[in-house]
DNA sequence: TAAGTTAATGTTATATTTTAACAGAACTTA
DNA sequence: TAAGTTCTGTTAAAATATAACATTAACTTA
């Protein structure tokens, strides 16, 4: 992701939210990252751009970005990525394989109508999911 | 489940898998739980029906009972629940009010067609998925 | 049934992941 | 510039999970 700089200016400027040091140096890590990365791994490359940052340093740029449909934690994993998507979206999907460790984002912007009638029955309003699908890839399948 | 140890009891002996005092106590705590339950409630639970237990035995219990798809774990809660359908099944669905903390499990035996394309398409051998969906249940919303 | 083998548990310790709490700095607005 | 708010820095600890190895129990199979 090449303008990811640009963008979080621009969602910043125009959602009135500061734009801070920690916040763009740990998007920027989680953007170059190839995979899904681990709090404490951003942690790691952050403590090279900054001087001796703590947890909390990370974990809130990390809620940020998150809060705000910059990235998702994919939970299996305990790690995040930048989303792939466009535009901000609710539902993020994932595909993992077992074998080599990689993380394949799909996305799409509504439940299938499957789940859809399925969580309608249950009468629930939906405003965020997450679908993480184990497997393999075609590499290593 | 009332029948959850008979369930226990005949897939042990079908598998040829041993029920032993650690795995049987922990599944029953599961099954008792009315909610999704953390390893750490467990293991204190545990502790009133075996001295002084520890860590890896809660967990060990666990793994095996999620491995053998009599429960799920709910990764955006760190917690585990009976799985409620009949059949021991690769996918589970839970749509977890983020008000009253209500979780609520359905269940589909195969990926929506959806997202069976979307996985097909980026060539992925689908074994295991779990979809969490957040929002709010009938009764908070 | 005794010896060998495998599988599970018990135990100690520690690693990993995440959050609470509070002081101080930076920005915002009146 | 004073007051209020939001964010960061820092210390500490809580919550979650696993490694490693000794021990026990259970399963072969000779």
């Amino acid at each position: 992701m090449k303008n990811i700089e640009k963008k979080a200016i621009d969602f910043c400027k125009e959602n009135n939210q500061r734009l801070t040091e920690p916040r763009i140096k740990v998007l920027k890590i989680i953007a170059s990252s190839e995979k899904p990365i681990k709090a404490y791994d951003i942690l790691k490359k952050l403590s090279l751009v900054i001087k001796n940052p703590k947890p909390p340093t990370a974990y809130r740029a990390i809620d940020f970005w998150e809060s705000h449909d910059f990235i998702h934690r994919i939970e299996s994993l305990n790690a995040y990525s930048l989303c792939v998507a466009e535009h901000l979206h609710k539902g993020s999907q994932f595909m993992i394989c077992t074998d080599c460790g990689k993380v394949i984002e799909s996305h799409f912007c509504e439940l299938p109508d499957n789940i859809k009638k399925s969580v309608e029955s249950n009468i629930f309003t939906a405003t965020k999911w997450n679908l993480e699908i184990k497997g393999l890839c075609s590499k290593c399948s």
